[in-house]
DNA sequence: AATATAGGCAACCGCAATTAA
DNA sequence: CTTAATTGCGGTTGCCTATAT
């Protein structure tokens, strides 16, 4: 048996709003509020609409402070960045922007974005942009993975003393911060345009965040949506050119899309303490080489010694600027999230 | 001028998550 | 703890308008 409907369909409207109903919602709410019920609300309201209707229309369209019309730069970035990092959370990317709908930049995305981004892309890459599900990784050659990185699928895992992650977790199976209800990790996988050139895969492609540590292969785009422009990830990866990856420039937010492959240690201004620098890789692109886990093992340490540091006053978790750290630390299981 | 096609967008649907009883 | 109700989200649909034929 399924379960009951939330109305009677038989005795709601449907289709488009006209703008008596609009103004008896909209008076209703501003006198009212929506009293945390909205399938009551249109009873008391006067319309003959389904509570699910009428939520959608004030929230998308009737509530003050909504931003109509075209888009800017800044806001094509914003959702091309979080795309990348997150996919089509419309909701949380939303949040991100304030005045929009996630209905609104949902549809801008499918009906103009996405062939903008197709537009201004290389010919050889012209692909639509996608988020790039994890099972869509490619798998890496084994022989040149540790142990400790694999795992039986396409996909690979790091496995902590207390925890394992394959990275690839949705973001709702991320332990979220206590700080809030708006903690959000960004620490995903994705790329927004495949990068390959003939038998190649961009390190970024091998190495998904792996998540020890939360250290985040990706590009500066992918973390640059704090409205400082700092990053507050530990961002893990060779600044690749946007062009390169078929990003067009308005996505990039700094100067350092012809930098070489380096590994970004905290943010670069408000309060993250652990290194906030950023360490050059001697040579080549991370992943090339097994000998590159090295280079990642010392990275670790660094972090790990610096958590070890911050943890001065045994609580169980300590906030550190837009980074939360977990209890427990050990290089394994320190959790970076970003908050917004 | 009439018709076909495409683009844009508001709204709906169904499912999952959350909350209340 | 369990179940039902409600909310929130993302995918999809369908209508309206603009453009092409």
């Amino acid at each position: 048996m399924g379960r009951a409907p939330c109305c009677d369909k038989a005795n709601v409207k449907k289709g488009p709003w006209s703008p008596e109903e609009d103004s008896k919602l909209k008076e209703y709410i501003e006198k009212y509020g929506t009293g945390g019920n909205w399938i009551a609300l249109p009873q008391k309201a006067g319309l003959k609409r389904c509570g699910k209707s009428c939520r959608l229309r004030w929230l998308n369209y009737l509530r003050p402070n909504l931003k109509h019309g075209e888009f800017s730069d800044e806001e094509d970035r914003v959702i091309c960045s979080l795309f990348a990092s997150i996919g089509s959370r419309w909701s949380i990317i939303a949040a991100q922007l304030p005045g929009r709908t996630d209905n609104d930049i949902k549809n801008y995305w499918n009906t103009k974005l996405k062939k903008k981004l197709m537009a201004m892309a290389p010919e050889s890459q012209r692909k639509p942009p996608t988020f790039q599900s994890p099972h869509q990784t490619p798998p890496l050659p084994s022989h040149s993975l540790p142990s400790m990185y694999k795992d039986s699928g396409g996909s690979f895992s790091y496995y902590s003393q207390n925890r394992s992650f394959t990275g690839f977790e949705p973001l709702s199976q991320i332990p979220s911060s206590p700080l809030g209800t708006n903690s959000v990790s960004l620490a995903t996988n994705s790329l927004l345009f495949q990068n390959t050139q003939e038998g190649l895969f961009s390190p970024m492609q091998y190495y998904h965040p792996v998540k020890d540590n939360y250290m985040v292969f990706g590009s500066e785009a992918s973390c640059s949506s704090n409205s400082d422009g700092s990053c507050s990830l530990i961002s893990y990866g060779r600044e690749i050119k946007q062009e390169d990856m078929g990003f067009p420039s308005f996505m990039s937010s700094n100067g350092y899309g012809d930098q070489n492959q380096k590994v970004m240690l905290g943010n670069g201004n408000n309060g993250v303490e652990i290194l906030n620098q950023w360490v050059e890789k001697p040579n080549g692109n991370i992943g090339e080489t097994p000998s590159d886990y090295d280079f990642i093992e010392d990275v670790k340490q660094q972090v790990s010694s610096s958590c070890n540091h911050n943890d001065v006053n045994g609580s169980n978790n300590y906030n550190n600027g837009n980074l939360l750290i977990e209890e427990n630390k050990t290089p394994e299981t320190v959790m970076y999230h970003y908050y917004y």
